[in-house]
DNA sequence: CCAACCTGGATGATGTGTCAACTATTCCCG
DNA sequence: CGGGAATAGTTGACACATCATCCAGGTTGG
């Protein structure tokens, strides 16, 4: 009745007891608060998380239009990943395509008014569900816990030989990481 | 050139500044941490995290069976995606439904040798990029306060009017956390 | 016994993510 | 100028998740 969750033998075997319970509290966490924020956003309104995070990047920009590559990379997705997602989002009426005159091959992708009152009416229910879900929980030493662990953990993904999913869309710039506190490992 | 990642603007508004960068640094960690391990799993063996997880599952059994909507319990599922799940596992071989005598609407999702060498194969591999990329980068104490942290917000979760997944599939039963340590909100 | 209901589970539609291939432009170099 | 190579973006196939719906087998109360 311990197997909540998978990892139970198999996996965490290979790691310390403490670290596997972490891990495997971390795991499910995840797992259900990326579920419950999906549904709480579809629920209360007309769009998804991945809608919601393409809108927000538009509306970062004073035009609110941004060629799809350059989203791609802002987002660390892939450009299928943003091309189809941009395509669905169209259909919806969320956002337009247009062509890029100075780059044949180029396309914009623009906000429209349907896709900006969108993110205005679902913002503030998310800002508030993460808020109740995650701050009312935490200390302010976790709080800076949480960011340390996450960036931690995240350059290293971003670093060295693993850098797969993102290397496909920068290339050559090895991702835009602030060090800010990198306390970089020797990887 | 610092919306590196979504909620610059629209979200984090409504958070404190120390909180928005946590939840960026958490969300985009997290995202990436998901899809290198994905992809890690599918580069270096023939099975994919949710694959795995089933797996894991059926291994911890005395006798590799377990009925499908327990499986889903064990596992924070739906149970239409169990249900999908282990019938795309069964066409490949991983896996095999059997019918449950004592129940005529019930089934057992029985753990094949195809199924157990699979994920004999890929355990090891999995928890050393686990190690690797998560916990050779952590403190003891960030450790412990990734668990707490986590056990949180997991409790957060699954308490009170938000068990809504959770509710789908064990109806009655709350949910089986185990205190631990809570020092649980008010919440 | 049988009708209403509940439960275990499957199914189909739709939205989403990944990979591999493809097209069309632009760039670069001779 | 011309012919690769790189770049921007699309497309199709497939795996995955969710929702609503359905169905068959149990359970219960009359």
């Amino acid at each position: 009745m311990c197997q909540l969750f998978p990892y139970a033998e198999l996996v965490t075997r290979w790691l310390e007891p403490e670290q596997q319970r972490a891990w495997r509290a971390y795991v499910r966490m995840q797992g259900e608060l990326n579920a419950h924020l999906s549904r709480q956003m579809s629920v209360d309104s007309d769009i998804s998380m991945p809608d919601f995070a393409v809108l927000v990047q538009l509306t970062d920009t004073s035009d609110g239009r941004v060629r799809v590559l350059e989203l791609a990379r802002q987002m660390h997705w892939e450009k299928s990943r943003i091309s189809h997602h941009v395509a669905r989002m169209e259909k919806r009426g969320l956002v337009r395509r247009e062509n890029c005159g100075s780059d044949g091959r180029g396309s914009f992708v623009v906000l429209t008014e349907l896709g900006r009152s969108a993110i205005e009416a679902a913002a503030p229910a998310h800002a508030e569900i993460v808020r109740a879900l995650v701050f009312d929980q935490l200390s302010e030493a976790e709080v800076q816990a949480l960011h340390d662990i996450s960036e931690k953990i995240f350059t290293r993904l971003t670093t060295g030989e693993c850098a797969s999913v993102i290397a496909r869309c920068d290339a050559d710039d090895p991702v835009e990481v602030v060090p800010e506190e990198s306390g970089c490992p020797e990887a």
